[in-house]
RNA sequence: GGGCCAGUCGUCUAGCAUGGUUAGGACAUCGCCCUUACACGGCGAAGGUCGCGGGUUCAAAUCCUGUCUGGCCCA
């Protein structure tokens, strides 16, 4: 037996991590074999977009969770496909890079533009790559995937050409979702809300041959000009004399009806409410159901149109004030209140939208929510509730998905257009095509025999390729034998905040192209907050950024704070000091293994009743870290393991042996046991701790156990009879009173004291009174 | 306006589906202690009327109901 601990530093030493991850590189990181018998299990990782911002904590937070659910499911038996990609489609990077090389898509050639985007993202892509591997990351990087790559990007287009030919897709000109600031439309799921404060405005509007005036509220005068109708309650007595009478537009001129309609409400302002194209969905609704005729006030500029006559050329803030200014001269302003309204936004740039009508290809979704709501309740979601989130976008979408983009950093639209008769011409899939810039792939228009082609300038909304990351990673349409036994994904985890766009879009996407579910659970995180509960941005300044984070405490440190504090599905507080305090425990278990390394590894013993009791309390630990690593909840066995170690196996269990592993007055076999029951226990400790700590948890077990990475072992399934753990609390209140006992008198911990033992206690006997020194009478 | 979730020591939380424990732990705070794995440790102390009001019950953090606050989502 050799005396000296085989562990030789006095704690876990953070920077071991990189000796570790180079001994795995070199051992190959765990592939993927498609041809093994191993139950397969594939991970859609969310491919992170690189745009610019140091890469949040939370997210780091986020994909150390994803490692953990491919190292679970590897520990549980199964071959394990997990893709790494990263997102580096649309806006986030275009805004990037015209603001880091004060440039702009306008006035910049389309290729530079372009090769600009991509080299800024080259750099960034780095970096967080680098980080990605810092954390130890068990993911495919030798093969990571981009998804502006011209694979990438021709599926994309395929599968647009393939959702062409089945009908799905088609051009209109309706009202759109505009953002001034990028230039293009956004969907429904790209527009956020933020209360706003403005001012309501009253103005008087004269009847049409009567001397009355009618005053309106509006919290958009520039709209004035485009006003077609002025709408009351219909059951609101004060204008029921009003009802069908013309007005006179202020300022325009113009005459406009006053029609009974129940979406005025009576509460609102002054009841009277003008409806212009287009101040908001309720204007473009009204306007669809009454068959008015559209005046479009804001251009695509976001500046005020032609038929503002004077007020043309001006932004939208300058022609409110000036209209407002006219209206006080003319004394047509009754009254502004300053009210707090929802003003929809643009997610990436905060601008308030505009509703402009715009002629752009659309993506039928509305006709299959009903069917996506039976694919929504297939998905087992983690946690549970969060299918809510999902089901309450389906219930709330009522229009077709727009799907071109007028910008450039994009996957074009894979269309050219016969030049004389205008007809669309689609290429074979399969292929990257620009058509900006490229030839036409077809010599005649099939429709009029013309040779001239226009390409498509448009790119596509970036969701339309991420919405097919299952597919691609399963390489559907290239290698149908691998597609048949990786697809569907077994797991999609992701943020809650992009349930409406990527979990919803991938459904919609997926279903529309296989007609099943991607995936069989969908995974969903909270986001991580400051210390005081705020979310990080930009604008408040309180991102943390990871990098330092883990070059201080080490990988395994910040992975097990992630595992201990957010609970699934929950948005977690991010602290430095939070980290520091978890990573504590890694040194407990350190030197508990440095202790436990003292004695040989045994493979047989004769229990005793302590050997039995540890063992049951490790039985029931080893079912709860099952259970939670089931559901993919690592807040359970992170704590789970944290509180059997420190408060039990720790101060009590080891103490109680540690006479009789030392073999002082125990006989061979006693001492036997104590080595055994220390090395199980050590060994499940380790093994559950695995998906967690990848780097700390290898290397205890390669130097004490040597052989192969702990990485290809499975978890141990103890099943001691657990009846014993009853007497837990006993064993600890009776070594506190000891404690307490030795104290209040003076005594050191290694006096001797007569205290007697507990009936209960009496099969502990041995062990409690070599570990206290007890005197028996 | 509707939906979902949460509200337990300064902080993070366990417990709540199957009501009954002095409401458990961790971090931080304070005191004492180097006991041959660990001072990145050990022991101990202090700290909570379990958001608030009603109700059910012998008994409620736990069940019911109302209400407030916060977060997210939808209109």
């Amino acid at each position: 037996m050799s005396s000296s601990p085989r562990l030789a530093e006095k704690s876990w030493n953070p920077s071991l991590e990189e000796q570790i991850r180079r001994r795995w590189t070199i051992k190959g990181t765990p592939g993927f074999n498609i041809m093994s018998n191993r139950k397969k299990f594939v991970i859609d990782t969310p491919p992170p977009y690189p745009s610019g911002r140091p890469w949040h904590i939370g997210a780091a937070a986020h994909y150390s969770q994803i490692d953990m659910i491919a190292r679970t499911a590897r520990m549980t038996g199964h071959e394990v496909y997990f893709p790494i990609g990263i997102d580096r489609n649309g806006l986030p990077v275009e805004i990037y890079a015209e603001k880091k090389y004060n440039i702009s898509i306008r006035t910049t050639p389309r290729e530079q533009f372009i090769s600009t985007c991509s080299a800024a993202l080259d750099d960034l892509e780095a970096e967080m790559v680098e980080i990605m591997k810092m954390m130890g990351l068990s993911g495919d990087f030798e093969r990571y995937y981009r998804t502006d790559s011209e694979d990438y990007r021709s599926f994309t287009q395929a599968t647009f050409i393939e959702l062409w030919k089945q009908g799905r897709i088609y051009e209109a000109t309706r009202p759109n979702n505009y953002c001034s600031k990028c230039n293009t439309t956004i969907a429904d799921a790209e527009v956020g809300y933020e209360e706003q404060k403005t001012q309501l405005v009253y103005i008087k509007f004269k009847l049409v041959d009567r001397k009355e005036e009618l005053v309106v509220a509006t919290t958009r005068p520039e709209l004035l000009c485009s006003c077609k109708v002025v709408i009351v309650h219909p059951t609101d007595e004060r204008f029921i004399p009003f009802h069908g009478a013309h007005v006179f537009v202020p300022l325009f001129g113009g005459e406009v009806k006053i029609l009974p309609h129940p979406t005025a409400k009576p509460d609102f302002g002054s009841g009277a409410v003008m409806i212009c194209s287009y101040g908001d969905y309720t204007d473009v609704i009204l306007f669809r159901e009454l068959g008015l005729q559209e005046a479009i006030a804001v251009g695509k500029n976001g500046k005020m149109s032609e038929i503002a006559g004077a007020y043309q050329g001006l932004t939208l803030r300058e022609a409110r004030s000036k209209i407002i200014n006219d209206l006080q001269r003319q004394n047509l302003l009754v009254k502004t209140e300053e009210i707090v309204h929802r003003t929809p936004i643009c997610e990436r740039s905060h601008t308030p939208i505009e509703i402009i009508p715009m002629q752009e290809y659309y993506l039928k979704q509305v006709e299959l929510t009903d069917e996506l709501k039976t694919i929504a309740k297939q998905i087992i979601f983690h946690p549970e509730e969060h299918r809510q989130i999902l089901l309450n976008w389906l219930g709330s979408v009522t229009l077709d998905w727009p799907i071109t983009r007028r910008r450039y950093y994009g996957t074009e639209v894979p269309i050219w257009y016969c030049l004389s008769c205008g007809q669309a011409h689609l290429p074979e899939p399969g292929k990257y095509y620009r058509p900006w810039r490229d030839p036409p792939p077809f010599d005649k228009c099939n429709q009029c025999g013309n040779t001239e082609f226009a390409g498509e300038q448009r790119t596509f909304d970036t969701w339309m390729d991420s919405s097919i990351s299952p597919l691609y990673i399963a390489k559907r349409g290239r290698d149908s034998s691998f597609f048949s036994q990786a697809y569907p994904i077994s797991i999609r985890p992701q943020a809650k905040d992009i349930v409406r766009t990527w979990l919803y879009y991938t459904i919609l996407r997926c279903y529309q192209l296989t007609g099943i579910a991607p995936f069989q659970h969908a995974w969903i995180m909270g986001y991580g907050v400051d210390e005081k509960g705020r979310r990080m941005s930009k604008s408040i300044g309180n991102v943390i950024d990871p990098q330092p984070i883990l070059k201080k405490y080490g990988a395994d440190a910040f992975r097990l704070w992630a595992a201990s504090e957010a609970i699934l599905g929950s948005d977690f507080r991010c602290s430095e000091e939070r980290i520091v305090g978890i990573g504590k425990f890694l040194s407990k278990v350190w030197n508990l293994a440095r202790f436990i390394s003292i004695f040989p590894v045994v493979t047989t013993a004769t229990l005793s009743s302590s050997d039995q009791w540890i063992l049951a309390e490790l039985s029931a630990v080893s079912n709860a870290c099952r259970k939670g690593y089931d559901e993919f909840n690592f807040f359970i066995p992170a704590n789970r393991i944290r509180e059997f170690v420190w408060n039990i196996f720790a101060p009590h269990y080891s103490e109680m042996v540690k006479s009789r592993a030392y073999g002082t007055d125990f006989s061979r076999e006693e001492q036997e046991a104590a080595w055994y029951t220390l090395h199980t226990t050590l060994k499940t400790i380790l093994l559950f701790l695995a998906p967690i700590t990848p780097f700390f948890s290898d290397y205890i077990w390669t130097s004490l156990y040597g052989g192969e990475t702990i990485h290809n072992e499975t978890f141990s399934n103890l099943q001691w009879p657990e009846e014993m753990t009853e007497l837990t609390p006993r064993i600890a209140e009776f070594t506190s009173h000891i404690w307490n006992t030795k104290k209040t008198r003076g005594l050191s911990l290694k006096d001797p004291i007569e205290i007697a033992l507990p009936e209960d206690l009496q099969p502990f006997g041995k062990d409690l009174v070599a570990m206290h020194k007890l005197v028996q009478s």
